[in-house]
DNA sequence: AACGACTTGCCATGTTTATGGCATGACCGG
DNA sequence: CCGGTCATGCCATAAACATGGCAAGTCGTT
């Protein structure tokens, strides 16, 4: 594994400092560069090409969110936020233009470090409190659906799955057996399980219904 | 502040152990009770009330997922999933089924603790591997796969539309028909539309291309 | 070894679909 | 006013489907 090269933009010196301590304390990061402006930290990630970005969010020049496209633009660098803003409205930006990861200043050492090796990894370290902000959106958006809960639940088997997928592109059963290699009967005992546990009665209605469920993803 | 209680559902009996040392070594953390299948964590949950539920995904009964909605539907516990599947399906469903945190279970003890404490205090915990896949949503600004477009391009008519709901639910011409007040020789005819429309030859098929391309919703 | 599940196979019967063709009235844009 | 689309209606038939019951072999678990 080769050395990680790792850049900062903060315009706080003393957290310079301590951010710069945290990575050069790990043998396995080096610090491509800080800066306390996003004008120099363009400079810094266009001309160094460095494999992390750690942001701070209020800046003199403006918002670390704003910069977040202008590096993944100009570099492959992955954006890892760390600042003291915790409102839904900078989290929520700052995620959706790229940020990789999100941990508020109060993180511990440990914490950043963990981080830091996350997102280098592919992974995105998120605050608890910054990711309820996700969660938010992500139930917001489905309303939850509660099922009354078929008292047979449903759980299908591989082979159901896949005859509804056949079904779901217009196979009878006959050609559904084809495609198998299976006999029709067969086919038909299959639907009757699938019946069975969606509680339904016709194709249409199963497809419908394991789509819903998610057991039948579309391609 | 009072005591938090903690009632954990996993499988494992070491695992389960495993939890209810690092829940009870806490002085502020009770164990409300812990239960290897979903059928016995239904109990616990619904007698005991606890606050906050500690969920594994793989149960010898069924998904824990499928849990998460029996829980807020009967409870005001959080949930938190403890799991070692990792995969996408799993940890976006399972947050969309509205988990209020997402831990592996490589996790260590205190990553554990920390979790719990941020979910009773309102913060969802995500695993940076897990937190990459909501990501992916958030950014990914619902990438909309773009069809191939039919030769004989698609907008059902609103009666068409209707027509594929009930069939989705599960009703044949007949009753379709009767449900429409029109007659069933009409609902014949406007499914050939509909066939020629989407390119398809069953309800099956109907169904499903009407879902993928968005003209039919669930609910 | 016994139990349950998944998968496979068959029979039989009544119902429903899929698909062809043909026709009327309403409505809308050119 | 004419052509097109929509919604409505009817006839007919071969094919496919929905559902019941029955059974054997392979699993993994108990």
């Amino acid at each position: 594994m080769t050395i990680s090269r790792i850049a900062i933009l903060d315009d706080d010196p003393a957290i310079r400092e301590h951010l710069t301590e945290i990575v050069t304390s790990c043998p396995e990061y080096d610090l491509a560069g800080s800066a306390p402006t996003i004008a120099r930290a363009r400079d810094l990630v266009v001309r160094k090409q460095p494999d992390l970005v750690l942001v701070d969010v209020g800046l003199p020049d403006g918002s670390g969110v704003d910069f977040i496209g202008f590096v993944k633009q100009q570099s492959r660098a992955r954006v890892l936020m760390i600042t003291s803003f915790g409102d839904r409205e900078t989290v929520v930006s700052a995620l959706e233009a790229g940020a990789d990861g999100y941990l508020l200043k109060d993180s511990s050492p440990a914490v950043i470090l963990d981080g830091i090796a996350a997102t280098l990894a592919g992974g995105a370290p998120i605050s608890p409190s910054a990711a309820s902000y996700l969660l938010e959106r992500l139930q917001g958006d489905v309303p939850q659906r509660a099922q009354p809960d078929n008292p047979d639940a449903a759980p299908l088997t591989a082979r159901e799955v896949e005859l509804l997928q056949l079904f779901a592109r217009g196979m009878s059963y006959k050609e559904a057996a084809r495609a198998l290699d299976i006999s029709p009967l067969t086919v038909g005992n299959h639907v009757k399980s699938i019946y069975r546990k969606l509680a339904v009665h016709s194709r249409g209605e199963a497809v419908f219904a394991a789509v819903r469920q998610g057991q039948l993803k579309m391609g």
